[in-house]
DNA sequence: TCTATCACATTTTTT
DNA sequence: ATGTGATAGA
């Protein structure tokens, strides 16, 4: 039995066996693609290669941690080097800073972090924002930096309107990095890139000290990430990808899908693999996603297939507004999870907007349902951990000017904008740091000299800080926390009980200390773990133990599966987005999209649409996405679940929304409703017209429960009847209660005398006798 | 210098 | 609906 090479398909086979030269991996969803890196990277291994001249870069911690575990699973020893892409540039730049005029305690600035250095630029070049905004700025210069281009670079260059400002505000923002010896994100990678591009003799040591390199994700790299791969493989072309084009979802960050696309062209004797073989998903959601990716022009063609066996059709629900959509899908999975055996962490809900998971967070609460949101801004984005961290990072590197604008005055010590606006001003003149500026501010003239007197005092306060900065994090950051009365602080500034919260964060951040000095006994510094916090990230986070219902966007869902999958608002404008419809190439991303959300699923799908939908505060009609064309809709089931709803039973906006002709939206329902399993297929549901008002219908969960009533008519069960039930065999009804969907029946079964209930509305409760 | 109030915008966000 | 950022007043 041979653990490496056993149990793969041929492709797969040929991916892990082949050695030297460049390869392409062409991966579907699902196809087993993480196996056949980690079972190559144990093959080149046991072929005798060292752990040492092996490296591979993902794009997420999670990724990289997740390889790492499989390989040393299959291959005990010597870990090989796998990591994120910026964490592979981090010790890089570490090692090699002066190389492109930083110092080894640089410090990494976060998105926050950059934000602000950003406005300090604005302020500096005298830029007005008034026909631009921070983001558009940010966003610009992340592009700049990510197309490898630096401020001397760009010198000449003609430039959209729109990034004129932002290529103006560009040098001035890194040369405040550069006085505050840090880096953004973006940076770390362009550094690296350029280190390599000017100092050929470090290009070719590298490349020969990472003989083999693994890039996952492949369809996700940046040019400034292709550049750092190139480099590294010009002489030991020993480079192999894995990808897909169909899952590229991060063009707006300067993902470039040519990368993928061309890579046949960069590396001529490529041996090129594709997994098509799907082990993920059923032959009914392959097929829907496979039909939507077709329309897709910019991409490798694959021949997606499965050997999975048949499961039940894709839904495609359309409800009337947001709010019944929340509440049908709770309902569902309540359902699901009482009667068909599912837990809570087989369920996911997908969503291109954050704000489109509110509704379906308030209906799973009031139903007990457990539930997390995967966030963008979690844990470390917090006020009082980014502060006590930007106290730890002060100490590592005193010229990082966020982390001293951050806290100099918090806890408030009399320091405020007016002063340093003057410091800033100085420090700007000379080039300096904000903390060399204050040591030195006497010479700010400006400044009155009690307030020179509070500045010395938070220098007095930085310098005995500075003087533990040797010893264990636990320590250091108990010292900082005393000596800066941070915790009086919260206390204080806690409103009425409510803030515990934040206290509670504080410990979380010292047992993280506490935990970093257990697993550092030796090398545990300073600058090892602010760079390891720096570039966590908070889907990282996301326990998969706990059992739980996922609420996410589509773009957290990539590389991710689940049992049951219900993706929401797939309505025109908002997937695909309204900003990404005029442009050919993003309205393919929003396609990609959908593809990685379809592809999640394992078992069963449900695509939704509302028809209102609640924005800004406000009800809006919504049409359906152009994406819902697209699917094979004969083959799925296509539940219109329209009805009256508390915004008005003469409901105004059903006639104006247009709905594709094609899909026939008003239309009788039979036959869907044979596509429908035997149980739900009921005569009661066909005979009623779905259309019919309801008068005393008020919520759209009562609407709900009433027509899950109407399937199964509660009134032909009656007291003393004999029913049967699947599993605990026959008994007499003892007593019936509640109404509607609730309508609840008592049975006392003959096998143990034990009386168990029933709501006849799920209840599999067949009918042997009337007495 | 601090605090309260108001206006404003609001896609996605691996690091 | 909700949060953030700027501004004005204490």
């Amino acid at each position: 039995m041979d653990l490496i090479l056993d149990n793969l398909t041929d492709p797969q086979r040929a991916a892990v066996t082949h050695m030297d030269g460049p390869m392409l991996m062409l991966a579907g969803p699902g196809s087993g693609k993480t196996r056949v890196v980690t079972h190559r990277i144990a093959h080149l291994l046991r072929e005798g290669v060292p752990a040492s001249q092996i490296l591979a870069l993902t794009f997420t911690n999670k990724a990289a941690e997740e390889m790492l575990a499989r390989v040393q699973q299959l291959a005990p020893g010597e870990p090989v080097w796998m990591s994120t892409f910026h964490r592979f540039c981090a010790r890089m730049l570490r090692q090699y800073s002066s190389l492109v005029g930083l110092q080894e305690n640089y410090s990494i600035y976060d998105m926050a972090d950059a934000k602000a250095t950003m406005k300090r630029a604005i302020e500096v070049s005298g830029i007005s924002l008034s026909h631009t905004s921070l983001d558009q700025i940010a966003n610009a210069i992340s592009h700049f930096k990510n197309q490898l281009l630096t401020p001397e670079s760009m010198e000449g260059v003609n430039l959209p309107a729109g990034k004129m400002l932002a290529a103006k505000v560009y040098p001035y923002y890194q040369q405040l990095l550069l006085v505050a010896n840090a880096v953004d994100f973006d940076c770390m990678l362009l550094h690296v890139a350029r280190m390599l591009r000017e100092n050929p003799e470090l290009r070719e040591a590298l490349d020969s000290r990472f003989r083999y390199i693994m890039v996952d994700e492949y369809q996700d790299t940046n040019l400034a990430q292709y550049a750092i791969v190139r480099s590294l493989s010009v002489v030991h072309q020993n480079l192999a990808v894995t990808g897909d084009p169909d899952q590229s979802i991060y063009g707006w960050r300067g993902a470039n899908l040519n990368n993928i696309l061309d890579f046949e062209n960069d590396y001529p004797q490529v041996k090129t693999v594709r997994l098509e073989q799907n082990y993920r998903s059923t032959p009914n959601i392959l097929r829907v996603a496979d039909q939507l990716i077709t329309n897709n022009t910019r991409r490798k063609h694959k021949g997606l297939y499965t050997h999975n066996p048949e499961g039940a059709a894709v839904r495609l629900r359309i409800y009337a507004n947001g709010y019944q959509e929340a509440d049908d899908i709770a309902d569902q999975i309540v359902e699901q999870i009482q009667n068909h055996g599912r837990s809570p962490k087989d369920f996911a809900i997908l969503c291109r907007m954050n704000y489109l998971t509110r509704s379906l967070e308030h209906s799973l609460r009031s139903r007990v349902v457990p539930y997390t949101i995967v966030r963008g801004v979690e844990f470390y984005q917090r006020k009082e951990i980014k502060d006590l961290l930007s106290y730890l990072q002060l100490i590592n590197n005193p010229a990082n000017d966020a982390a001293l604008s951050r806290i100099v005055n918090t806890p408030a010590r009399g320091i405020g904008k007016t002063t340093m606006d003057r410091v800033m001003l100085f420090a700007a003149r000379h080039r300096i740091p904000l903390f060399e500026a204050i040591c030195r501010c006497d010479e700010i003239e400006s400044i009155k000299p009690r307030t020179r007197g509070l500045l010395k005092r938070f220098v007095g306060i930085i310098d005995s800080l500075s003087r533990k900065a040797s010893s264990s994090l636990e320590d250091l950051l108990r010292f900082v926390l005393e000596q800066t009365q941070y915790s009086d602080y919260l206390r204080f500034s806690t409103v009425e009980g409510e803030d515990n919260d934040a206290l509670a964060n504080v410990d979380e951040l010292v047992s993280a200390a506490v935990e970093f000095d257990r697993q550092h006994p030796d090398d545990g510094s300073l600058e090892t773990f602010l760079e390891q916090v720096a570039l966590i990230s908070d889907t990282d986070a996301w326990e998969e133990s706990s059992d739980r219902v996922t609420l996410m966007t589509l773009h957290a869902a990539k590389g991710l599966e689940f049992p049951c999958v219900y993706i929401i608002g797939v309505e025109d404008q908002v997937l695909p987005h309204h900003r990404s419809h005029d442009d050919p190439m993003q309205f393919e991303e929003e396609r990609r999209l959908l593809f990685v959300g379809i592809t999640r699923a394992e078992q069963t799908l449900q695509l939704s649409m509302a028809k209102l939908r609640s924005a800004r505060g406000s009800m809006r009609p919504a049409a359906a996405s152009p994406f819902l064309l697209e699917l094979p809709r004969e083959e799925m089931q296509v539940i219109d679940a329209h009805q009256p709803t508390q915004y008005g039973d003469d409901n105004d906006f059903d006639v104006d929304v247009e709905y594709p002709e094609a899909w026939d939206m008003h239309a009788d329902h039979d036959d869907d409703l044979n596509q429908l399993p035997p149980e739900e297929r009921t005569p009661e549901t066909t005979s009623t017209p779905r259309t019919a008002p309801i008068a005393s219908v008020t919520t759209a969960a009562q609407m709900l429960e009433q027509q899950m009533a109407n399937t199964i008519d509660p009134d032909i069960y009656t007291v003393g009847m004999i029913v049967s039930h699947p599993e605990y065999g026959s008994g007499r009804i003892q007593s019936l209660s509640g109404s509607g969907g609730k309508r609840t029946a008592t049975v006392n079964f003959f096998v143990d005398s034990i009386e168990r209930r029933f709501r006849l509305s799920h209840a599999q409760l067949t009918i042997e006798s009337e007495d």
